[in-house]
DNA sequence: TTATTAAAAGACATCCTTGTCTCTTAAGAT
DNA sequence: ATCTTAAGAGACAAGGATGTCTTTTAATAA
């Protein structure tokens, strides 16, 4: 359902948001020790978000990753597409090319319901709201085990 | 977030259903031929359900699959688990192996309850609510373009 | 019993995601 | 200008889902 790369994008934005008063660069191998990903496929992963502009980049000595004036704002929605998996919200459950509301699947109705649920949480919530939950020791819950 | 197995498996049980007055037997051919799905991958999905109980097959001459007392009444959930999609319903977001309502990861609540819809959907809708849709040209609804 | 039919079983190829490694590029330190 | 550092780019491998083909097994017809 959800793609490694998108879990691994979200995590790692988010820690460059928590780290930011601390540095304002982070580098790859502090990422990706941290959050426990694996490095050349993070990566990857860091470079979509760069070239998406959601985050910036410095290459060289005493660069790396930063969050940026648009971070915050950038919604679940635009990740999960760099990541491949908004088309989720518009196939078929039965894998039927056509399967609309005038020809709908034998299930299309109540799965169409659920899925608008679904687009309208992860277009309406940013990078900036899920920070607002860091009560209390919210970096923890950012590595894998 | 659904496999093509899924798709094939409840679009080929219901075939069967909806054919059921017409012939008790009905081959692997026919069924890839009519709703369009590749032949030998199908044949794999079928011997998975057979296998489960939920649908009946014999072989030879005039062999072929049909349903049985159990088909019916079987839950959209378990072919799900047969194809292997039910772990979608547990797995965070975020691939945290750790993540659960004491540790939630920064997206846990919000997700949950969407899940657990999906979930609760899945639990109780049958094949046999879905032939209840059968009101006009149903079939046609079971064949790929 | 033998031939035919159709599912079952198993080998193999393809595609995509994920993961790993090496080389290149660019930025700063010296 | 040269060296060091760290991101970027590209090649390549592993794994699972999907797709194709061949051989085997079992049921019926003859």
């Amino acid at each position: 359902m959800f793609s490694k790369s998108f879990g691994y994008a979200i995590r790692s934005i988010l820690y460059l948001a928590l780290m930011e008063e601390e540095k304002d660069k982070i580098q790859l191998d502090e990422i990706s020790e941290e959050l426990n990903v694996p490095r050349y496929f993070l990566a990857k992963v860091m470079n979509k978000l760069v070239k998406e502009g959601i985050l910036d980049s410095v290459k060289g000595h005493n660069g790396g990753f930063s969050i940026n004036e648009k971070t915050l704002s950038v919604k679940l929605i635009s990740i999960m597409s760099l990541t491949g998996e908004s088309s989720q919200f518009s196939k078929c459950v039965l894998q039927l090319g056509k399967c609309n509301a005038s020809y709908p699947c034998p299930i299309h109705d109540r799965v169409e319901l659920l899925r608008r649920e679904w687009q309208a949480l992860f277009k309406s919530l940013t990078i900036g709201d899920l920070l607002k939950k860091n009560e209390n020791n919210f970096m923890k819950s950012l590595i894998a085990i």
